[in-house]
RNA sequence: GGCCCCGUAGCUCAGUGGAUAGAGCACCGGCCUUCUAAGCCGAUGGUCGCAGGUUCGAAUCCUGCCGGGGUCGCCA
């Protein structure tokens, strides 16, 4: 239940019968009607702009053609007023009733109030984290995890058919470098001294357990075979290792991925898929060799033109065209990237979703062009960059340095605030703009912090149906009861407003699903938060708003509709984000 | 120099072409015997970086500048 898609539905049809086309005579564009909650409230609940964008093709003037709308708005019977305001809106206040049956259908709904069948069961795929399986998670992937973690959730509230993938880079130099990092600690662990952690290897601790795990495995057997031989051995041991602390500090974040796809796995089993990517666009004359020109702007000494094997991403609407090949015939981070699009796109993805970091953004032209090439252009790639986090405690910065060890780990976070915090101030911020996280602000228990905010609406109105039932044990205030409650005594303004807010919720979903930007999700849930806190807090001056009245059954039944209608709201906000609901604050 | 992101109240930030641009913090003035004061109510505070353009209408879309950040051949 849509209340502002309902009423564009409504308005399509009065355009049509008030004899209403489109500049080319046609039938009015239904997308170009707009139903939205005004933003000064004292204008009524619903507004409208349908007068002002269908004026000039009908040759009238906005003001007069709104007149005519309105006229025809006011016969329907959920309609209490009509107003002509500004240049042309029309301003639409609804019954006490309509109101009320929409609160009836929240709790019918529970927790499906908001989810909706617009992604029509279309495969969606989303990829996130896709850190490489080098060292743990660090603050910068936390972002990137959450975020595609919830927009995941998202557009499958939305009805799409969502994968959640991982791509793992288990391929390439920094594997070896962590094999050969790994092969010291292995020898560490047999008791060898082996002092400074050389330039180029991995210095980080957290490779012997890695290294012990060599010994337990292999004893001394690895420590006198030649490199060429060991490699082949370390190099999947520790990359499982890895990959296995990296699901066990997302899961910590309750982050899990449906497929877990493997760079190596490109190249294998007598297959070479990145070959096929390559000669699929060559066979559409999109493969050359030739030589890039230089950067421009700032003249490089050592710049040599090269030939290489190239790909046509100009064409596609990228800068300069881009190397699949090194120049020792291995393949670029770009064609094993291709190769991997491409097995997206044969598992039947038209819709891909990459999340990574912002210093990525060279990145973004060069994909979306693989991709059209891949699919005709069918195909689309959306890839949502993440900014920085910054961390602070107490307001003042968290200094990290570059060394080994020294930055703060996904971990760290987690257990020093809990999943709660770390999801619901990552998403507080649109992803496009740098965030600033502090430690000691996200764990208080006061308005200023957000989570908690959110999280104290939910338990405040658990408090209050728990405390309904303490004081009348005879009243009903199971889920059924208070959906087939008689709602006509919900009439005041605060009340109303509550309740329009709460209509705002699968709107709120669509807009953010259809932008791909869940921190409007986070925001709405504190703008009702507010508005629930609000109205409690009426009832401490006004004590004939108090939900809970004693000596008035039904009253009180009433309104404790609109209290669980509150929650559950709540509630479901909270498990797209993947946040808790708690019932109460401790 | 090219490309991408950002620029909105003193601070941190919302605002998918609509009306008088909003919220929290800070500051100022009131209030706290409760269905939980882990606060509440109110006031102050704006050339939406600048200049053009599109539109009935622009913080929002387009162009150009200014400022901040990121990134720039085979790294990942």
């Amino acid at each position: 239940m849509n209340i502002f898609v309902d009423f564009a539905d409504r308005m399509a049809v009065i355009l049509g019968n008030l004899g209403v086309t489109a500049e080319d005579g046609q039938a009015v564009d239904r997308s170009r009607i707009v139903v939205e909650p005004p933003r000064d409230p004292a204008h009524g609940d619903l507004a409208t702009n349908a007068a002002m964008v269908f004026a000039k093709a009908m040759g009238r003037r906005p003001r007069d053609l709104a007149l005519d709308i309105s006229e025809k708005l006011a016969e329907d019977p959920d309609v209490e007023a009509v107003e002509v305001a500004g240049p042309g809106f029309v301003n639409i206040r609804l019954t006490q009733r309509t109101w009320t049956r929409l609160l009836a259908t929240i709790l019918e709904s529970g927790m499906n109030y908001g989810r909706s069948e617009r992604g029509a069961d279309r495969p969606v795929n989303v990829e996130y984290v896709s850190a490489n399986p080098t060292g743990p998670l660090h603050v910068g992937h936390c972002r990137g995890a959450v975020v595609g973690d919830v927009l995941a959730n998202l557009l499958a509230f939305c009805g799409f058919a969502v994968t959640r993938e991982y791509y793992v880079n288990d391929a390439g130099a920094q594997v070896d470098v962590l094999a050969r990092s790994t092969f010291l600690r292995y020898r560490e662990a047999l008791g060898e001294e082996i002092g400074a952690i050389p330039e180029g290897l991995y210095p980080g601790e957290y490779l012997k357990d890695i290294g012990a795990g060599l010994v337990e495995q292999h004893g001394r057997g690895l420590l006198d075979m030649e490199e060429v031989d060991w490699l082949p051995i370390v190099r999947p041991f520790a990359v499982d290792r890895m990959m296995e602390m990296i699901r066990t500090d997302l899961a910590s974040l309750r982050i899990v991925h449906d497929v877990v796809f493997s760079e190596r796995s490109l190249v294998a089993n007598g297959r070479d898929r990145v070959a096929e990517a390559i000669a699929y666009l060559t066979e559409r004359g999109l493969i050359y060799q030739g030589t890039l020109p230089p950067p421009k702007g700032q003249p490089d000494e050592e710049w040599e033109d090269r030939e290489q094997t190239l790909f046509r991403s100009t064409d596609f609407g990228d800068d300069i065209d881009r190397a699949l090949l090194k120049s020792d015939g291995s393949y670029t981070y770009f064609a094993s990237d291709i190769a991997y699009h491409y097995d997206k796109i044969s598992r039947g993805f038209l819709d891909m979703i990459d999340v990574m970091g912002a210093d990525h953004g060279g990145y973004v032209k060069r994909m979306k062009a693989a991709v059209a090439a891949l699919t005709d252009g069918k195909g689309s790639l959306t890839i949502e960059l993440t900014q920085l986090v910054k961390l602070f405690r107490g307001g003042e910065p968290v200094r990290m340095s570059k060394r080994a060890g020294d930055f703060v780990t996904l971990r760290d976070l987690v257990d020093e605030v809990g999943p709660d915090a770390v999801r619901f101030m990552l998403l507080f911020r649109k992803a496009d703009a740098p965030l600033d996280f502090d430690f000691k602000a996200v764990t208080e228990q006061s308005r200023e912090n957000p989570v908690f905010y959110v999280q104290y609406a939910h338990a405040r109105c658990a408090s209050v149906l728990r405390q309904a039932r303490e004081e009348m044990p005879d009243l009903d205030v199971s889920t059924p009861a208070l959906v087939a409650t008689p709602l006509a005594r919900l009439d005041d303004p605060g009340e109303l407003a509550l309740i329009a807010k709460l209509a705002e919720w699968p709107r709120i979903v669509d807009a953010a699903a259809e932008a791909r930007e869940p921190h409007r999700i986070a925001f709405y849930l504190h703008e009702l938060a507010s508005a629930f806190h609000g109205h409690w807090n009426r009832g401490k001056e006004l004590p004939h708003l108090r939900f809970i009245k004693a000596e008035d059954s039904g009253f009180t039944q009433a309104r404790l509709a609109l209290v669980l209608a509150t929650q559950t709201t709540l509630k479901v906000g909270l498990s797209v984000l993947g946040v808790s609901a708690p019932d109460e604050m401790r």
